[in-house]
Parts: C-alpha cells; sequence; structure tokens
DNA sequence: CCTACTTTGTGCATCGGTTCACAAAGGGAT
DNA sequence: ATCCCTTTGTGAACCGATGCACAAAGTAGG
C-alpha cells in the first residue's frame, strides 16, 4: 500500500520506462480508434507484453485502473505522458546530416511526440546553408551558440565515428544532458550524462546470431575448430 | 522445429549476445592500431563494461585467454565473429527505400561486417527503378521471387506503419526468419521467426524521461493534479 | 627448480525483473 | 443490499544477469 499523494515513486524501474512509449503509442492507436476504456490484458497484447507486466508497469506510476473495467484510454495517455516528459516541449539538435542525419531530420515520428527538431548541424561546407526538412543547415561551429539561444536539451549525434567524441564533449560543455548517438563509439561523459545508443548493426548482428542457429542447427555442433 | 531443451545447452545468454558486436567493434579498432593482445581490463573498458562482465561474457565461448597475459586480438577476433555467425556472407533486402531505407542502404556499417545490401524494394512507382547506394529498386510485386533468387535471409523494414504487417507476412511466407523491423507497430510473426524493433522516438522517449527527472527534482513536483 | 607477479575463469552472493496466482475492489443485476 | 462476474494491483516465488573476490594458471626472473 503506497501513498500516491506523497508525489510519484522516485524510483520507476529502467526496465518499465523502456516499456512505457510502446503502451503510449498502443493506446495512441485505440484512442484515434475511439476506444474509450481497454483492459490490461488488450493493451497488453496490443503492446506485445505479457499482462501481469503491463499491470505492474503501470501500477508503478500509480492507481489508475478501475477494477472490474480496465483503463480510461485518455487518462492513461495522460498519465504515461506526463510521465514520460512529453508534456513539454523538447528541442532537438542533429549533429550530422548525411544520410542517417537527413532520415532522422525528416522523421515523422519525433514531431509526433512532443520532440521538435531545433537545429541541424554539419562541418561539410557543402551541405551547410541546405534546407532540409524545412531547416538551415548551420555550420558546427556555431554549436554552442545555437543550442544555448535555442535551448536545446536534447542532442542526437549522427556524425562520422571519429568526430562523435569531440562533439560531445563539446555539447556536454555547454550543459546538454541527454544524448542519442548513432555513431559507433563508446562515449565518454560525466556521469550526469545520459547517453543512449543505437547501433544499427549491432541489431543486425544479433539476428545473424540467432539465424545461424536455427540453419545450422544439430549440424553446426561440428565446428570448424 | 527446435526442441528448447536442446538449444539450452550450446545456450550463450541473451545479453551476452548482444555485448558480443561491441567486444568486435572494440577488438577491430586495436587490430588496427597493431595492438597484438589485450587484457579484459583494457577491452572491457574500450567496450564500456566491466571487466568480470567481459571475462563471462567471453568464458561462454571459451577459454581463448591466457592467464597473466591477456587476450590475443586476432584470434579473438575470429571467435566472435564465427559466433555470431559473421564468418558467412548475410544477404540483405531493405523494404522501403524512404529516407530511412535509404540512409540504411548507404550505411558502411553493415558491408563491414559480412552484411550485404542485396535488393532494395518499394511500392512507389515513382522510386522503382531509381539506383541507390549501386542497387536498383524493384517494385515490392517482385518481393518474393527476389528473395528467392538472392537468398535474402534477413530482411530489414523501413516502410510505413501501415504496410509493416503485411510485408512481413509476406517475406515469412517465403521463408524470411529473421526480421529487423524499423516501423511503428508491433509485428505479429509465428515464434520460429526473429524480430528485432528499433523505435527511434522510443529512445528520445526514455531521454526525456530522465532529463525530466534532472532538470524537474523536486521543483517537478508541484504538477497540476 | 622456486618465488613473485599478472590475469584469466568462475563460484557465489546479490539484484533487478518477470511471472504466477489470488485477494481486493469495482460494476451490474436482481 | 446481496450475489456474481470481471479485472486490477500486488505478494511472493522464480529466473537470469551482475559483480565481487579468489583460486588456478600462466609468465618472468633468479
Amino acid at each position: 500500500m503506497k501513498s500516491p499523494s506523497q508525489s510519484r515513486d522516485r524510483g520507476i524501474p529502467e526496465a518499465t520506462v523502456a516499456r512505457l512509449p510502446l503502451y503510449l503509442r498502443a493506446l495512441h492507436g485505440m484512442a484515434e480508434r475511439g476506444v474509450a476504456t481497454v483492459s490490461s490484458e488488450d493493451l497488453a497484447v496490443a503492446a506485445g507484453v505479457n499482462s501481469a507486466k503491463l499491470r505492474k508497469d503501470l501500477s508503478h506510476l500509480g492507481s489508475y485502473g478501475t477494477r472490474g473495467v480496465g483503463y480510461e484510454v485518455e487518462y492513461l495517455v495522460y498519465q504515461i505522458s506526463r510521465e514520460l516528459g512529453l508534456t513539454q516541449d523538447w528541442a532537438v539538435a542533429i549533429v550530422g546530416v548525411g544520410n542517417l542525419g537527413r532520415a532522422l531530420a525528416n522523421y515523422g515520428g519525433f514531431v509526433s511526440r512532443g520532440f521538435r527538431v531545433a537545429a541541424l548541424f554539419d562541418a561539410d561546407p557543402e551541405v551547410v546553408g541546405d534546407t532540409i526538412a524545412g531547416l538551415n543547415v548551420e555550420h558546427i561551429d556555431e554549436l554552442e551558440a545555437v543550442i544555448r539561444r535555442r535551448g536545446v536539451s536534447i542532442v542526437v549525434l549522427a556524425t562520422p565515428a571519429a568526430a562523435a567524441q569531440e562533439v560531445c564533449d563539446r555539447v556536454v560543455a555547454v550543459g546538454v544532458t541527454s544524448i542519442l548517438n548513432f555513431a559507433p563509439v563508446v562515449l565518454t561523459v560525466p556521469d550526469t550524462v545520459d547517453v543512449r545508443k543505437v547501433d544499427l548493426s549491432i541489431e543486425l548482428q544479433i539476428l545473424a546470431f540467432h539465424e545461424q542457429r536455427k540453419a545450422g542447427g544439430p549440424l553446426m555442433a561440428v565446428d570448424g575448430q
């Protein structure tokens, strides 16, 4: 028995946080289809998880369901959004407008969730000045000034591996504490800074591992030394 | 198909599998710099993990280190590559050549790890026939035929959300059992099929959650109720 | 050989997360 | 109000992953 009045529990498990966006996406879909309430079972199926897990996850935010009925979709959307901090507007900067940076700048999924791409940077004079997704690409020299001026709080690194650490150091120096890193390097940051990394080739390698097992099966057991 | 008890004896923990590509990347960097042997401590630092964890991970593959010395870089690269199935060549198809698909097709990280982009598909007649990253974009109607003909075993989905499940069903029907999904939907597949998903906006939402906590702290407790 | 030193590989305690299973809580009908 | 049905919220068992700490195994030098 906890007291929800005394603010929320400061310790939401990391695994739960990682699933909240999933629930949110499923709930948005339901809201659009006019669903008013949903049971943990149905929501769990829509989000691709187990219903007990979903209930435990939601219980960390508070007691927002009604026993015998389920959860009110709109209300739950609001609660999860608030918990994730999506009720406020986040200014995001993307550094590096190569293929990936360009794709990210145009990615609709950001805008629809309270994220606003506020700046694009590149070191290549060739692309500086271009307009991508309605935004002017600025020179990397302007990094600090623009980040400060536009209140950027989250930076996406889509630079070549060699440049990532330097850019990282610079944005950390201006006070950015949240970084999404697409460059295939391990970034060194003060532990006040959060770094999440996405490495596309790692995902493929994990798939290859399992694929190999499936294909090889018992046959593969004869390893070639 | 496969008995769970049987595949378990040779089973490498999932968490370990997810880190092997990380070690591999660090080792490649060292090999390039001419490092011949490396201690678990140094490799752990380069990969951004704890050294005990690294040793335990490697111990799942076998006993490839020398006590008092460390690991031979080249040899370890080979062993990890073999375990991950990277000593063979994987034909990958990318479905959907919007911004993201294009970026993926051009992504160097794939090629450098035994992955070969063997086909690109799209439904839009406007882009079918274009050449991207040296490859002809084929019409989605050719999906089954081309996958069979070129021996594609891994499919990357970069389609709009609405199209993902249908494409997924079709590639599964042709026998593909490994899918990397970028579309923001939960795919339904037979459990013989592996799906890994990457949702860029989910990563940002997780960052926003932590950022909010940092920024708000006690102040944020005054919420609208 | 023996001694000193380094680093691996692993047993074990621990921790966080998942799942089960059920009491508690609500709605609706009579 | 009372009974029945549904679904939440959670205690507790379970399971896998982490990290400590050290014995085992190797090198180097006398």
